[in-house]
DNA sequence: AAATAAATTGCAACATTGTTGCTATTATAA
DNA sequence: TTATAATAGCAACAATGTTGCAATTTATTT
């Protein structure tokens, strides 16, 4: 895997702290995660704004991807799909919300079928979150 | 078509003029609508607070469920499957978000397939939603 | 019809998530 | 080292949603 800081370097971001540092937890947890999440991990390395404009920097150079969680909360997690850029993001995996840990991972394997929908309905994206129980809260 | 206050009745709920219009609302326009739609519609019949409360009270009696919409927006729709109780909600099927008009509708026909989930992960909701161009928007 | 009880409503206050404008700071290039 | 463009911080605001409590109203009982 890239190191952030070239990551950074080639999107042409600077290296600041928060960035390298938000780039590398979102590159180690593998989970999507939130601006309050990242708030209470990063207390006063950075404002709230800066994580929310880090996050849409990030998003709009296709290295992450949102979705919006079952509480309608956006989160954010790294796009693993080679084929992401600035306008097209491809996210057709199930996000799977656990009720025990509250944790929100990407099923890069489980892939969405494709859905047929009524005439005249034209689809763009879609985004299909799944609530239950994930492995690690598993008894 | 069950009429609005007749439900009411049957349910225990008192008969007040903005919780029959709400309820003869969502069984008009077939549509999930959210609480702030439903302040803009019903101006100064009601407060936001008691809208908010009407909505969950219908809920919790399993006449209408919620779904996130993919702002992130709580919105509320009739039950058509027969079997939705307090605590028990189905809602297998796709919703449907259009850019154009922002209308959110239920599409109860387009059933969510199902998905078969990594081991030790468990299902207990899910929510396909799907944003396109509805049929009244297309060109 | 009047009294009562319980459900419903309104209001104020608050919490959380998210956005915008502007100024100050800082990383990088020249 | 200096210049400049990007980044960050702060304040203010908007939108959605929640809670507590007092006032009102519906429906029941007398
Ligand atoms: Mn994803
Ligand atoms: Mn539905
Ligand atoms: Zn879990
Ligand atoms: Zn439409």
């Amino acid at each position: 895997m890239k190191k952030a800081p070239q990551i950074l370097d080639e999107l042409g971001f600077r290296k600041t702290e928060i960035r390298i540092k938000v780039l590398e937890h979102l590159q180690k947890v593998e989970k999507a995660v939130s601006q309050p999440e990242l708030e209470k991990k990063f207390n006063n390395l950075a404002d709230r704004v800066t994580l929310y404009r880090i996050l849409s920097a990030f998003e709009e150079k296709g290295i992450i991807h949102k979705i919006m969680d079952v509480h309608g909360v956006a989160r954010y997690a790294m796009c693993n799909e080679k084929h992401c850029t600035e306008h097209e993001h491809h996210d057709e995996h199930v996000h799977f919300n656990c009720t025990e840990c509250g944790d929100v991972v990407c099923l890069d394997t489980v892939k969405v079928p494709i859905i047929k929908l009524p005439k005249d309905f034209s689809l763009s994206r879609l985004n299909l979150n799944i609530e239950g129980t994930c492995d690690n809260c598993q008894k």
